[in-house]
DNA sequence: CTGAAAGCGCTTACAG
DNA sequence: CTGAAAGCGCTTACAG
């Protein structure tokens, strides 16, 4: 069924259907109902590839995320999704896992779909694969980069200051009496290394030591056994600041399970103030990076940068500590 | 960038530099090195619009989910968007809503987009409105329901047996003595009223009178709600079973909060063996839904369909039963 | 207000 | 082994 078939049953040339469906003006009203009646009659729907081609606009935006089944990641893709639907967009959502060179094969995959748009959560994309993959392949495409950094000059940024809000969550354990301070990162993307900067600033400025580890997996289990680590490394710690809520989680578990006193023995914050927080028991104080606010944001950049392609913008969005009762 | 400009930079027609990207066989080895080498010299990407309309088919297949923030949903969808991957499909993930007439403009949407294949996950899709959408934009396209049912030429099931697990679990706490099990729901799509029915079942075997919450928000608060409801409704309620993990965790907690020992005076059970279940305190018992087996068989019976527009099948999965901590 | 024609970027049957 | 031409389903400048 295409707009040629409706054509022929209403008499009328293509051309005259598809000004009817894109709702252009100058066209009898006659003609238009007649040609409304049969479109609808035969539920006509019409070919966006086809559309596209001509148009030269898929009206497809790429979202990459480094883990589809990340909850944070996935809110911050739902966020952007939502906001280009209503403007009639539709996103190619995909998990572009942690291998460059596999981020750097989805920036060409979606080069081939043509995309209008495309995002990248998490500043694990702040790489030379994907620069070099962007340069090649999106060279004008405009490009909106949450939580990472990339000097292209396609791409706009924002970010959370991630180093203020670790600072801030060691200066509130500090002043809640706590004088032994850790830090639990997952991996060394740029944003952690942000937060650990952080970290140790606060650490130096109020003299304290640093206790780090810096690598461990990013799930409960993995939280557990890097706090278990911790705790034996350091038998002193009386607080714990993590890259991410995920790891506290497991983390306010085993503390549990070993028979430590939350916050007295050992008060905990988490990062990122994810659903996880509430759950936990007792609830966990976190680091809010405003995924909200971010998200928001790259959707406006982006719908602006999709009008004017020399629209380009970067911003940072300062953290806030909420507090709950594991501080 | 096209493939007439490569052609033309080589010296050559642009059906022979679209068989030398189509690695068509029958091409003078010089030749095809040639084109190669112009190919990735300039980084070509092709345009799969283009190429997507004179094939008829668009290599993306339409998965529909009610809440992509839904842990399980997503897990689900991200299953089969890597699946497709791999045979060069792109995925257009879309978050339907629980707004009947909502999905059904989802349905239009993607029969726009001329989508190969449809996955509808959640038996919420189990509707009139979706099944008209389905007859009428999208009749010979090959769609598969994961959890739910719809009588179509064109649509393969895959459902768990939620009737058996439900009816399972009540045994189970049947088993360690529990004499007054309760039921919470959140809502009343297909697959609870299935759960529903599994418990009423055991409970009219066992000789036990049923306790039910029929809805609540889907949330830990919503589960913590209809908990505290429950408790003063029924002070001698001694097992819960709930229709999702999310309402479990948040019972969990509240019954910790009004001093209940788990499972001694309350034992509980979730469903779904979703990744909440362990981080709960204590861990969570719960029915699995065999997620990972229905997101497979859901992946291969399309496959199967996309080669074959007759193929069509409906398959049942049991569920079974893991037991941790709260039983 | 309406239509014929060209063109968007591909593929493929046909001819050589 | 290779190319010219037609066609996939649209839109739009041009002419009337």
């Amino acid at each position: 069924m295409t707009i040629y078939d409706i054509a022929r049953q209403v008499g009328v040339s293509a051309s005259t259907v598809s000004r009817v469906i894109n709702k252009r003006p100058g066209i009898n009203a006659k003609t238009r109902e007649k040609v409304e009646k049969a479109l609808s009659e035969s539920n006509f729907s019409i070919n966006e590839a086809a559309k596209g081609l001509v148009n030269q606009s898929s009206r497809m935006i790429g979202i990459l995320v480094s883990d589809i089944r990340n909850q944070h990641h996935i809110e911050g893709a739902y966020m952007i999704e939502q906001h280009f639907l209503e403007k009639g967009y539709c996103s190619l959502l995909f998990n572009a896992g942690s291998d460059k060179e596999g981020m750097a094969g989805y920036i060409k995959l979606l080069s081939s779909r043509r995309v209008d748009a495309l995002v990248l959560i998490g500043s694990i994309f702040q790489n030379d694969e994907v620069m070099e993959a962007i340069g090649n392949y999106m060279p004008k495409v405009p490009v909106v980069m949450q939580n990472g950094i990339l000097d292209l000059p396609n791409v706009s940024s924002v970010v959370s200051n991630d180093e203020q809000g670790a600072y801030d969550a060691v200066v509130h354990l500090y002043n809640k009496g706590k004088r032994n301070i850790a830090f639990i990162n997952n991996n060394d993307t740029p944003s952690n290394l942000k937060k650990l900067a952080g970290y140790r600033k606060a650490c130096s400025e109020l003299g304290m030591k640093n206790r780090e580890i810096l690598r461990c997996e990013d799930s409960f289990s993995g939280g557990a056994a890097a706090t278990d680590e911790l705790v034996r490394m350091y038998p002193d710690v009386d607080a714990i600041l993590y890259s991410v809520d995920t790891l506290a989680a497991g983390g306010v578990r085993l503390l549990i399970d070993k028979g430590f006193t939350i916050p007295d023995d050992i008060a905990l914050f988490g990062t990122d103030n994810s659903p996880f927080a509430l759950i936990t028991n007792p609830r966990l104080s976190s680091v809010d990076t405003k995924l909200r606010e971010l998200s928001n944001a790259c959707a406006d950049i982006l719908s602006r940068a999709i009008e004017d392609r020399s629209y380009r913008k970067n911003i940072q969005i300062d953290c806030s500590l909420v507090l709950r009762e594991t501080t």
